[in-house]
RNA sequence: GGCCCGUUGGUCAAGCGGUUAAGACACCGCCCUUUCACGGCGGAGACAUGGGUUCGAUUCCCGUACGGGUCACCA
C-alpha cells in the first residue's frame, strides 16, 4: 500500500527537508516590537506611485521601530517579466531615498541573509515545502487539463453556482495514492494543489492593521501552489518567503484583501505563525467624475518617474504621499517646517480605509513646502 | 451572480452617541505685492438614502442605492 510519503519522493525526489530551511533562516534578532517587512514588486514595467508609497510607508514603519525593509523580486510569471525590471525598481528606490536593508541591488546582485530575494531562484525552497505538504496529505497532483478545468467551470456557470475547484469539483483529490503514482509513471503531467479542509459555511476572524475587523468564509478552494513550469503562485510563494525570511508586517493594496482567509489558512496548514496585514487604499485618479485606479497603460503619473520629468523632487512626492497616508501630516509640517519627514511618526491606524483622488495642485503645494525647507520663505521663481 | 470593502463641502479629510460638523487645497471677494504655483483677512459650500436602537444619531444596527475589489497554472 502507497502513502504520501512515497508519492512526494516520487515528485520532489531530489529537494530538502524543510528543517534545512528553518535552521539556515532563523528568528531574527531585533528588539521587541521591531517591523519586519518589504516591498514585493514584479518586473513587469515601470515602477506604480502606488509601489513606491507602499516602500515609503513599509520603509517608515521599519525605520520607527528599528526594524528591517526588505526588497523582494517576485518573477514567478515569467510571461509578464520585462527586459531590466529589476533595475529600473531598485534604481526607483533609490531615487526617491527608499533603500532597502537587505534584497535586490541590481538586476543579479543582492545583499542580506535571508536569500534569495528573487523567487525565480527560489524553487527549489517552494518544492521542498509542497512536498512536505504532500507528505502529510495536504496537497496533491492534479491531473486536470486547461479544458477540464474550462469545462467544470461551464457547468458551474450553467448550474449558476459558485465557480472553482473544490469539494466535490475537485476530482483529483479523490484519487487513490497509487491512481496518482500509476498517472505520473505514466506521464500524464500534472501541477499541485493544496487540499483545503476549509468550509464555505464557516467563517475566519481577520484583523488588518487598516481595515479594522473583518469576517470572511473560510477558503475551500484547491488552489494550485505549483503550476506546471515548477514555480510557485504568489499565494503559495507569499506564504513560504515570507515566514522564511521572517517577515512580521505585510502591507499591500487593498486587492488582495479577499485572499486573507486563504492565506492565513497557508500559513496555518504549514506550520507557519501568520505576519499581520495592513491592506492600503490604492490611489485613485478621477476620470469624467469617476473614481478609478491609476493605470500603468492609460494615466503618465502612474510612472513614478513622470514626477521628476515634470520638475516635481522626490522629496516633494513624499510629503505628498505622506499626507495621503495620515492626514495629521499636514498640521505637523507647518508646524515643523524645517524639520525631514524622517521625523514624522507615520500611524498605520491613522490611514484612510477609503480610497482617495491624487491631486496634482497638492503635490505642488508639496514641491513649494520642500522647496521652503530648504532655502526659506524667499520667491519660489525659477527655482524649478 | 457569490463573498468582501467603502460613501462627511468640488477634492483630501478631522470628528465616531449631545460639536456653532475642524483643517487643507480649489473657488469667490477684499488687502498686500511693480512680477511670482508668495502672504493676510473675509465668504459660499458637506454628514448618500429609508428604517430602527436611544432622551438624543454624522457617529451603533438592519435594509436600499451608488462606487470599488475579488472569484486564473497573473501578481
Amino acid at each position: 500500500m502507497a502513502d504520501y510519503k512515497e508519492l512526494a519522493d516520487l515528485i520532489f525526489p531530489k529537494v530538502k527537508k524543510i528543517s534545512y530551511y528553518e535552521e539556515k533562516y532563523p528568528q531574527r534578532n531585533l528588539k521587541e516590537g521591531a517591523i519586519v517587512t518589504r516591498f514585493a514588486p514584479s518586473p513587469t514595467g515601470f515602477v506604480h506611485i502606488g509601489g513606491l508609497y507602499q516602500s515609503l510607508l513599509a520603509k517608515k514603519l521599519t525605520e520607527q521601530t528599528e526594524g528591517v525593509f526588505f526588497l523582494r523580486i517576485e518573477d514567478t510569471d515569467q510571461k509578464r517579466e520585462v527586459e531590466n525590471g529589476i533595475i529600473g525598481i531598485v534604481n526607483a528606490l533609490r531615487d526617491f531615498v527608499i533603500l532597502p536593508d537587505e534584497g535586490m541591488i541590481s538586476e543579479t546582485k543582492e545583499k542580506g541573509n535571508y536569500g534569495p530575494y528573487k523567487q525565480s531562484l527560489r524553487k527549489e525552497i517552494y518544492q521542498a515545502y509542497a512536498k512536505y505538504l504532500i507528505e502529510q496529505g495536504k496537497a496533491y497532483p492534479c491531473f486536470c487539463t486547461p479544458e477540464d478545468l474550462d469545462a467544470i467551470r461551464a457547468k458551474q456557470e450553467a448550474a449558476k453556482i459558485r465557480p472553482g475547484y473544490y469539494g466535490v469539483w475537485a476530482k483529483c483529490r479523490n484519487y487513490t495514492v497509487e491512481e496518482m503514482i500509476e498517472k505520473i509513471k505514466n506521464g500524464e503531467s500534472y501541477i499541485i494543489r493544496f487540499k483545503s479542509l476549509g468550509r464555505e459555511d464557516r467563517k475566519i476572524k481577520h484583523h488588518d492593521l487598516i481595515k479594522g475587523n473583518i469576517d470572511f468564509p473560510e477558503n475551500d478552494q484547491d488552489i494550485v501552489i505549483i503550476k506546471a513550469d515548477g514555480l510557485p503562485t504568489y499565494h503559495f510563494a507569499h506564504s513560504v518567503d515570507d515566514h522564511l525570511m521572517r517577515t512580521t508586517l505585510v502591507i499591500r493594496g487593498d486587492e488582495w484583501l479577499s485572499s486573507i482567509p486563504l492565506h492565513l489558512q497557508l500559513f496555518h496548514e504549514l506550520g507557519f505563525k501568520a505576519p499581520k496585514y495592513a491592506h492600503i487604499a490604492p490611489i485613485m485618479k478621477n476620470d469624467n467624475g469617476n473614481k478609478r485606479k491609476l493605470s500603468k497603460r492609460k494615466d503618465a503619473e502612474a510612472a513614478v518617474s513622470y514626477y521628476e520629468e515634470e520638475g516635481i523632487p522626490a522629496e516633494a512626492v513624499k510629503e505628498y504621499l505622506l499626507n495621503i497616508a495620515n492626514s495629521n501630516f499636514e498640521n505637523w509640517r507647518r508646524a515643523n517646517l524645517n524639520k525631514s519627514i524622517d521625523e514624522f511618526e507615520l500611524q498605520l491606524n491613522k490611514m484612510s480605509v477609503s480610497r482617495c483622488l491624487i491631486r496634482y495642485d497638492k503635490i505642488i503645494r508639496c514641491r513649494k513646502n520642500s522647496y521652503i525647507k530648504n532655502d526659506g520663505r524667499k520667491s519660489i521663481r525659477g527655482s524649478f
